[in-house]
DNA sequence: GAATGTCAAGAGCAGTGCTCACGTTTTGGA
DNA sequence: TCCAAAACGTGAGCACTGCTCTTGACATTC
């Protein structure tokens, strides 16, 4: 029983003073969540900092689930910045160096977030399922990494790694859909799968270092992250140079 | 300034006692949590179920925090039983089944009970790191994945997958000890890092499927985990009969 | 029998998300 | 220019939460 987005004015001063306050909620909360994180998140202590009424935030947001989904699009869209910007600057570059820079890129962004990266890559916080609105902004980090694929295939410096790849009828089946998707037509099963991989390893790494689960055994975590994601790399096919 | 674990009876009918109502308090308090997940535990709810006040729970646990890892625990310990079964029951397959299964084992556990699933690979509840205690019990479920790997290299179906894998000298460094613990010394640098990637694809894959990443564009998540463990495993270097 | 340890009860504190009725202010159209 | 509608902030209030503390009833042990 949800209760639906608030009106909001659409011209005019009254407009303008709207989309400030809402301007003001977002990052009071964001700083909120960057030091205490997102469980800890009280709308009463947002509207306290902003010298408002705790009541007075439902003209601006619906409840704090929709505040927290808000925040998570912002942080999906600073990351995906923080991705592209490290995708971009390193077009010249081997194609197995680019993954493993904007994966150390996505690193360094999370290790400085920790609780933005819980937010947007933990337990989703109404119910256990993240909110659809969250996932179209989330694909942005992955479409910059997939450049560097898209890069690499254009020069002739991928290769398929279908030799060390299994990938059944009906996982190839589901694949037609998405190789157009993202803009790789021509690519072969196994490199779809191999995408999938890396991803999921690149992530699952990361979380798992920042949730704690290889401490007791792993030192020199960026060391071994960087390590990693090469790895990955050349299970993807990227080229060294 | 956390309140410490409260004193508890050693001997006699007192002591008996205790512990019963103790494990009540965890059933119950586990059943709140597959139903609604660990956010939404609350002590009055468990109280309630119980006919007791929900100040009598702290002679029992401390707070929340510490009734959440004794669930931690337990849930740790069920999903290291449910993997160990899997791989017991597959010592005379093929290495690379044998990860299949057990990989598939962990994913049916994990489906089945997606808020428990949460409360271990999700963001952890008490501040962002999970509380000690937790980590050794959580080992359990590597263990038994670790042991298909063993096994393979006893029976000499474990090739080793250095040529696509790279280990820098500091990893390579913090392995030594890695290596001993895991009961694996005569295993190569590769194969190390290799277990570590096929164990954080693992988790990276079904914590993205479960958390709702992937959805949009997977639609035989079953499949598709099968192909990327097979996958894995052939990278790990297991043989296939 | 007295002292000690164990336990549940209940009141209470400080905090939470959220709703609602109520005034005030601003806005845009008649 | 006037007026109704929209937007906004206020404060009270509801139903919760975790947690603390005092009190009184037992049971066990000395």
């Amino acid at each position: 029983m949800a209760t639906s987005t608030p009106p909001v004015p659409v011209k005019g001063a009254r407009a303008r003073a709207h989309a400030e306050v809402r301007a003001a909620i977002l990052t009071t909360a964001s700083a909120h969540v960057a030091a205490d994180g997102a469980a800890a998140l009280s709308l009463r202590a947002v509207a306290r900092d902003l010298d408002m009424v705790s009541s007075a935030l439902y003209r601006y947001f619906a409840g704090r689930d929709e505040l927290l989904t808000a925040l998570i699009i912002d942080a999906y869209d600073s990351l995906g910045a923080h991705a592209e910007a490290a995708v971009d600057a390193t077009v010249d570059d081997a194609p197995a160096a680019r993954w493993v820079d904007a994966a150390m890129a996505i690193r360094s962004w999370a290790i400085g977030r920790p609780h933005e990266y819980a937010l947007l890559y933990g337990t989703p916080v109404p119910g256990y399922a993240a909110p659809d609105d969250t996932v179209a902004p989330g694909t942005r980090v992955s479409r910059a990494l997939i450049r560097i694929v898209r890069d690499a295939a254009r020069d002739g410096r991928l290769d398929d790694p279908a030799s060390t790849t299994t990938v059944s009828a009906p996982t190839s089946e589901s694949f037609v859909l998405l190789r157009t998707e993202i803009d790789l037509p021509t690519v072969s099963d196994a490199t779809i799968l191999a995408i999938l991989l890396a991803w999921t390893q690149l992530f699952g790494l990361l979380t798992f270092e920042l949730f704690g689960q290889t401490r007791n055994f792993v030192h020199d975590d960026e060391r071994l992250f960087r390590d990693a994601t090469a790895t990955m790399a050349r299970h993807l096919g990227l080229g060294d140079h």
